[in-house]
DNA sequence: CTGAAAGCGCTTACAG
DNA sequence: CTGAAAGCGCTTACAG
């Protein structure tokens, strides 16, 4: 095992104190270009890199943002949407020597707010981010109070307004239900349905307004909502309702591909074919609809880029103090095989 | 912002030093009962926690694992294998209080080794777990060279043989090829093809080395293996060519759920029917093997229970120094409707 | 059982 | 431009 140096073993080995070698080291004036120099090279041979804690310490900053999953691990290890999120999220940071830390807990927002009071109080993190805004959500007020920075993925007015240390990165859910619902319209369908996910998500609860808005805008009153868990199990059964109804709809949209998967697969153990007498939308795209049968028509956002900007913001927060609220990019439509005008 | 409590703190507000306050935080002796009780009282009022960066400068040890996925993002994605690992790693490491640190970086042994020299060098991680050992392993001779304890995802004698900080879980693939086989020569195939990934995967050779085997042994020369890449595409390809030669197989086994998907596509659009044409078998099992059609047989395993038990053995590793080479256990096939007898 | 002190490896005013 | 010193919040021998 190799010794790992420190400043000291590099002062000692130049003859000079330690504070010129911190200088150097961190592009700070107070030594000769001659000296700085000596000080890398020496830095290089040695292999040196800084103690991460001895550098939190008397810092006072850790340079790790912190991220908790709280969703059912069965969940998480099926949604590409995480994963996808979390190495958007890593890509900002690591370009910037920042670490992340990440905790999987179930589907828990008291076991997540443990975290936080727990990862703030040994100053383990300097922010974190707040996945899937609940509905009256408790972990705004709660970072608040224990003083840790934060960025909301979610409403800007809720949650962040007159908050200190809290950004957000928003999604007009109004533009995204045009881009969807507009494009069911016009292949003639007005039986629509949509089968989202539980209301205690505050995504969930603002696209369901912006549907309803668009229904009574458009004079579309067939167009209807359903609730159901994330799970591929929920959207099977509202699907097999749906179609098995009085009066079945000819085009669903679901919130994820997951849910868009196991509808497909619902659909067609009923005898119904898709697209032809069920027209389908995923409102998150992923490989999963391309690889379905037939490949479903998506709303495609960059789930990816939505984490690095999630990333940004938190950083401009905790390395300059400057809040922002910004509003993610609209997702577009990227179509498949999964629809075609109504018969 | 609430102030954050030290040591200090509680010692001043108690009138006792501050070594007294840490013996009792830390349960050594040296502090009466009534002493200890007043402290963890007030601790517990405060909020205090101890500094994580404070500890690990005094204590020589960060609480903190590493893990690198280097593979590609759209992979990491999709594949839900990785989540389901990385829950398994999370769940046992936050049960002892330690933290799990995470990066992605693109399909680069580099530049994952760059990154363990770093988070190494940083005093950032006390271990990490090596994911998917591959061909002529460069980060076995790395972490053994700069003292980096760590525990690899494969096989016990060309890894961890005669390292000091190196535990192993592996896989007993010729147990796996069995179950797999076995089964599909019990419904009277002979022609049967694997398509797995690259070999540049040490599992991926020694799979496919246990394969010819069985095949040696049971006089079943038509047993073949093919590779490509882990993407849903390569897979697509592959069958596509099988399935199109002059002789096809009439059962073919897949490296992942991903391209047992993929290949499941791709033989319904060539009008090939599974099962009663081509039986089709994942070697791993999630819940996209549940969701198509027709659901898939696979080889169900463990997998956060694996991620479980790598990071028990890598706990074991940096906190007592106890090397280990552990087995995984072999997995059971779930029998769906992906296959039946050779017609 | 208890306290004063040194040390972990840095950063950062403060004197020269 | 350079060095000696204090401090970040802990842990841990070492004296009492």
């Amino acid at each position: 095992m190799v010794q790992r140096a420190t400043i000291a073993d590099i002062a000692a080995r130049l003859g000079i104190s330690k504070s010129a070698v911190s200088y150097a080291l961190n592009d700070q004036p107070g030594v000769s270009a001659v000296t700085r120099e000596r000080v890398r090279q020496l830095a290089l041979e040695l292999g040196w890199f800084p103690s991460s804690s001895a550098r939190a310490l008397s810092g006072s900053r850790a340079n790790v943002i912190g991220l908790v999953l709280s969703r059912p691990v069965d969940l998480l290890g099926v949604e590409p949407y995480f994963m996808r999120f979390v190495s958007g999220v890593e890509r900002v940071l690591s370009a910037q020597g920042m670490s992340l830390l990440l905790r999987v807990v179930g589907d828990d927002l008291e076991a997540e707010m443990d975290t936080y009071r727990r990862w703030w109080g040994e100053r383990r993190v300097d922010g974190v981010i707040l996945m899937d805004e609940r509905f009256r959500d408790p972990r705004v007020a709660f970072v608040e109070e224990i003083g840790l920075p934060a960025v909301i993925l979610g409403s800007p007015d809720e949650a962040a307004s007159g908050r200190e240390m809290l950004s957000a990165v928003w999604t007009d859910h109004a533009a995204d239900v045009e881009v969807v619902f507009d494009y069911l319209v016009s292949l003639g369908h007005e039986h629509i349905a949509y089968v989202g996910g539980p209301r205690t998500f505050q995504h969930e609860r603002r696209r369901r307004r912006a549907i309803t808005t668009f229904a009574r805008q458009r004079g579309l009153p067939q167009i209807r909502t359903v609730e159901t868990g994330y799970t591929g199990r929920g959207a099977g059964e509202c699907t097999r309702e749906l179609l098995q109804s009085d009066d079945p709809p000819t085009a669903i949209a679901y919130a994820s591909d997951l849910m868009t998967t196991t509808g497909l697969g619902a659909a067609a153990a009923l005898g119904v074919d898709v697209p032809s007498r069920l027209s389908i939308v995923s409102w998150d795209d992923s490989i999963l609809c391309t690889i379905s049968h037939p490949p479903v028509t998506a709303l495609s956002r960059d789930v990816s880029g939505f984490g690095q900007t999630a990333a940004r913001l938190l950083l401009d927060l905790v390395q300059d103090g400057r809040r922002t609220v910004r509003r993610d990019v609209t997702g577009r439509l990227t179509i498949r095989e999964s629809c075609c005008p109504r018969s």
